[in-house]
DNA sequence: CTAAAAACATGATTTAAATCATGTTTTTAA
DNA sequence: TTAAAAACATGATTTAAATCATGTTTTTAG
């Protein structure tokens, strides 16, 4: 299922934008030469929920969605991640199993790092363990953040919101205005909270509010200010 | 407002419960000599949402809330903590302003780190950026659980979850059974992420259905088996 | 290239939970 | 101690959003 094409650490496009990017010298060698590089074709697991991480994850390329399984089947995806980012260290670093799963939403390159190699790593640089803890901390800002949304905020802010999120997290093409991601109405229904055909709904009220345009599966954003309001955010 | 009433680190019950229960020597003194230690009344603010923190809170006694406000003015209880936890080092490591306020919701007893000497501790300290690393991605853990939970369980399941949640945080009295915090029903819907009017009905319901006894403001889990049952929890 | 299966779309109906309304009990403070 | 204000409680009503139902379009796989 998996192929290998492996890329150096130290020449890596997608380290200067990670948590490694001050990383040089011995550690960068070390990491480089016990950890793995994978392909994931698009709608491939990268890892299951209930399953101990064995390393920490870097994404060379490609997009990739957490998602935990609710009871009804249905799932919730609780982050998107993108090149430079890295995946499954909640667990590793919790000593937990891991509590959701990791999807490629496009065909990836992902390498892993064992988890040895990276314990080892963080224990005497100080500096990357700060800039983890700065990425957890931020993540459950976040995550706090969605909380509340999801208790008091109806669905309509929260989808509008949720576009504003895309927008952040991936940027635009070219024009300023295309989200830089594709998504199924499924999907950005399980990032919002809500229920498939209200997410349509939804998406097709945006569009006759000229809020947003729908070529296809992509979202572009004609109406930011506007956008802006229905989210209603007031921070 | 404060009253000032120092405890000594060296013998601090509450340490020993805390992440810097490994801290002896040099490191112990140093936080010792610089921290400032406060005595707050119940209902008072240990920090408020939007300010920048400018140090770590250890609590000696007593229990906070971690609120967020909603823009209809309602509060999302986001965490609970109690004597030996700490407060305010998700801002503080992520480099923002608070997201949330810290209340009192008993007269505490609670100390205060200045920033710097806390980051000089932990940047000498590996042992203990671990312990934080950890922290941090356990509550991200929970935090996550309940975004799944809100987008996709009906609110008597939360209820029932919440209700375990607060006897897994803060345990019981000496029958085992009635739970060892007391809070309003308001702030109980607030946790929830439900009306107050909603919680009420509820908890009266979990009465006449043997789960739970409420005597006053008091509740005791007379049929636990039932309530894990109620909550539905599938892990 | 075509059949089957997903994904998308929209209307109709149901329902869970919020809101509104009103009364009682408990707590707080003058 | 006694008003006033919170907090608690319960019933009635409304409403936002889920579910159900059905049809169309797009994608996938043999």
């Amino acid at each position: 299922m998996k192929s290998t094409k492996h890329i150096d650490c130290e020449h890596c496009e997608s380290r200067n934008k990670s948590i490694f990017c001050d990383l040089h010298g011995e550690h960068l060698a070390t990491i480089n030469n016990h950890k793995g590089c994978n392909i994931y074709k698009k709608g491939q697991t990268i890892f299951s929920e209930g399953f101990f991480p064995q390393g920490l994850f870097c994404i060379n390329s490609g997009k990739v969605k957490i998602a935990q399984a609710g009871d009804n089947g249905r799932e919730q995806i609780i982050r998107l991640t993108k090149e430079g980012d890295i995946l499954g260290y909640r667990a590793l670093l919790s000593g937990e199993k891991y509590i959701a799963s990791a999807i490629a939403l496009e065909d990836c390159n992902i390498c892993l790092i064992p988890k040895e190699i990276f314990f080892k790593v963080i224990e005497s640089e100080t500096s990357l363990s700060m800039q983890i803890m700065k990425l957890l901390s931020r993540d459950l800002g976040k995550a706090e953040h969605k909380i509340t949304d999801l208790a008091q905020k109806p669905v309509r802010e929260r989808m509008a919101e949720a576009i504003l999120f895309l927008k952040e997290t991936f940027g635009t093409e070219n024009d300023g205005k295309t989200l830089n991601i594709v998504l199924s109405r499924e999907e950005i229904a399980n990032v919002v909270g809500t229920a498939t055909e209200t997410a349509i709904r939804l998406l097709s009220e945006f569009k006759s509010d000229a809020i947003i345009e729908l070529q296809a599966k992509k979202i572009k954003i004609i109406n930011y200010d506007k956008l802006v309001k229905t989210a209603n955010i007031h921070d």
